[in-house]
DNA sequence: GTGATATATTAGTGACAGCTTATATAAGCC
DNA sequence: GGCTTATATAAGCTGTCACTAATATATCAC
């Protein structure tokens, strides 16, 4: 489960239009780092960043194959992210009571939409 | 359901540590800007500006009452945000194809790791 | 009206992010 | 070894962002 702490890159990483491009080309296939610069008019070293940023999140795996860099997208990554989005409102104390109070605003919030 | 333009800005006013510390202090009750800000080191118009741009993002609500303005967090944008990142694989043409594929790296995974 | 309070808005600053060009690293081929 | 290809890294530029101090707006009380 991810905490505050390792949440912020993933968040940071994935509110990059261009990295989610990325991501959604690497939806179940590997691709090389080349051919995905070749998707873009972005400059391949532009490229080479964001699929760092992307690595270093762990949204991303690299496999070496000879002078070919892998890119796979990792979709555990963003469902960790779901998660925490999902206990958001429980964190930090009080859990109960905020979680009780949720409960109510969710219902007038259905009501009144 | 959000799409990438609609989700961009939510991503983006998530993205910031102090955003979501606001977010949360706003979970499940109301609070006036000025006590908002009262919780935390920064001036009073930072906090302003980061309810600015959570507003903006749909992600709270303000009621005005006298010269007070009452914010309150709107979980359900959260929720949708949610909803975004289940179908983040999906988004975009060969849908079918992709989850097909996305099954199979799901098992995989979960036999590696 | 004046004054006080709550909040937003403006203008400016420093840090950072995404981009570029240029260069370095590394593997494969001759 | 040298040459080519694939990718990463470095340095510099520009725009954006979080912040500050100062100011504007708006509501209340008198």
């Amino acid at each position: 489960m991810l905490n505050e702490t390792t949440a912020d890159p993933i968040l940071k990483a994935i509110a990059e239009p261009r990295r989610r491009e990325i991501l959604r080309l690497l939806a179940g296939r590997e691709l090389a780092a080349g051919a995905i610069a070749a998707h873009f008019d972005v400059t391949q070293p532009a490229v080479s960043q964001h699929l760092g940023v992307l690595a270093e999140a762990g949204l991303v795996a690299v496999r070496r194959e000879g002078t070919r860099r892998y890119y796979r997208a990792l979709p555990r990554r963003v469902d960790d992210l779901r998660e925490y989005l999902a206990g958001f409102w429980l964190s930090g104390l009080g859990r109960l009571k905020v979680e009780a109070e949720l409960e109510q605003r969710r219902a007038k919030d259905a009501s009144e939409n």
